[in-house]
DNA sequence: ATGGTCTGTGTCCTCAGACG
DNA sequence: CGTCTGAGGACACAGACCAT
């Protein structure tokens, strides 16, 4: 009666729903010290004689004296061992014996986690390769202190935040992250799934085009066609960065392929309009060309700038040219200088 | 010593409805 | 119309207990 109390406060004060046992029953280290302890005094031979007094199930007593046996490159991690309960004895063992001690070890390495500092979540996060797999994802993004003062509306700065919580032990899941930042768990989830989208589609986009409307098509077109096809697509696809004027939207489209036209639509002809300021492009597919016409500007643009001169610019070398005959005498005279024509 | 299973909680995903 | 958000169901994980 004395203990269901005690275990109720316990409960309470630890506001959770669970009815947790005493820590004195769950703790590993606790466990194994009382069944030692009672060894020593031989008030025990055998585990199953210590059960009763020690209030614990064999198998959480095989499980207690386990905790010695792990690694001790595992052990020193813990910030309290006190803590560590027998699901997270039986997890660590569970992931050595599946992917081998020296991969657990050289998990703990990389993490780059030293001295007893981390919760048993973080611990279990380490061993399972988690913060690994945050720490690679830093390093390929340039990870750096600035990232904490980016601003939250890029799923790219999500991103890499949430991955600089992991590697720090400030969070270990969605929930946690999404809790400390105030932004809401889908959008960090998200985050994480955009940045997921092989590298070959996703660096198509600046940065700051990949936005979080973006990137959910981005998801969806890579569920339909899945990861190869979207890089081998991705290939064929020019990039934001090499030709000015495209927009994510003809990204997009080309990505879902919907700019395959047969050979004989690149008829394109040009015609003047009404009134002195207007021309008419004359094509098969006026609604297709229209979603390139910040491109085609840009590219009429380039054509005026190359064969029309700028009235300032030549009024500037006039007066230079000028100054340059008064000054200097034999400079007035340049040499004359042509392209030949290719025979 | 080990593996299976139940239960509460966390996470992910979908969908309807609100909103700009 | 596109985007955002909350509700709710499905599934995964952690803690506890049970069976072999």
């Amino acid at each position: 009666m004395e203990t269901r109390n005690h275990e109720r406060q316990e409960t309470e004060i630890m506001g959770q729903k669970r009815p947790y046992r005493l820590i004195s029953r769950r703790s590993c280290r606790i466990v194994a010290d009382r069944y030692q302890q009672g060894l020593d005094e031989g008030r025990w031979t055998t585990q199953t004689g210590a059960l009763k007094t020690l209030r614990v199930s064999q198998a959480e007593l095989s499980f207690a004296l386990q905790l010695r046996a792990l690694p001790v490159e595992v052990r020193d991690l813990f910030e309290d061992e006190i803590d560590v309960t027998s699901h997270t004895v039986r997890v660590i063992r569970e992931v050595i014996m599946r992917d081998g001690l020296a991969t657990v070890l050289q998990r703990i390495q990389r993490s780059g986690a030293c001295g007893g500092k981390y919760t048993k979540k973080t611990v279990l996060s380490i061993v399972k390769g988690k913060i690994s797999e945050s720490k690679r994802a830093l390093r390929r993004s340039g990870q750096d202190s600035k990232i904490a003062a980016r601003s939250l509306d890029l799923p790219k700065n999500i991103l890499d935040r949430y991955h600089l919580g992991v590697t720090k032990g400030e969070w270990n899941t969605y929930s946690e992250c999404a809790r400390v930042l105030n932004v809401s768990r889908r959008h960090i989830s998200e985050a994480v799934a955009i940045g997921q989208i092989p590298d070959a589609v996703r660096y198509l986009f600046w940065e700051s085009d990949l936005t979080f409307a973006i990137g959910r098509r981005l998801l969806t077109l890579c569920d339909e066609l899945g990861a190869d096809e979207m890089i081998v697509r991705a290939r064929g696809v020019e990039p934001m960065y090499k030709v000015k004027g495209r927009t994510a939207e003809n990204i997009l489209t080309e990505l879902r392929a919907e700019n395959i036209r047969p050979s004989n639509f690149f008829r394109v002809r040009i015609k003047k309009g009404r009134g002195p300021n207007r021309l008419v492009i004359e094509c098969r597919d006026a609604e297709l060309l229209l979603r390139y016409r910040r491109e085609m500007e840009l590219a009429i643009k380039k054509v005026l700038q190359k064969r029309i001169k700028n009235e300032e610019q030549v009024e500037l070398i006039r007066e230079f040219q000028g100054l340059l005959r008064a000054n200097i005498p034999g400079m007035a005279r340049l040499p004359s200088i042509f392209d030949p024509r290719p025979a």
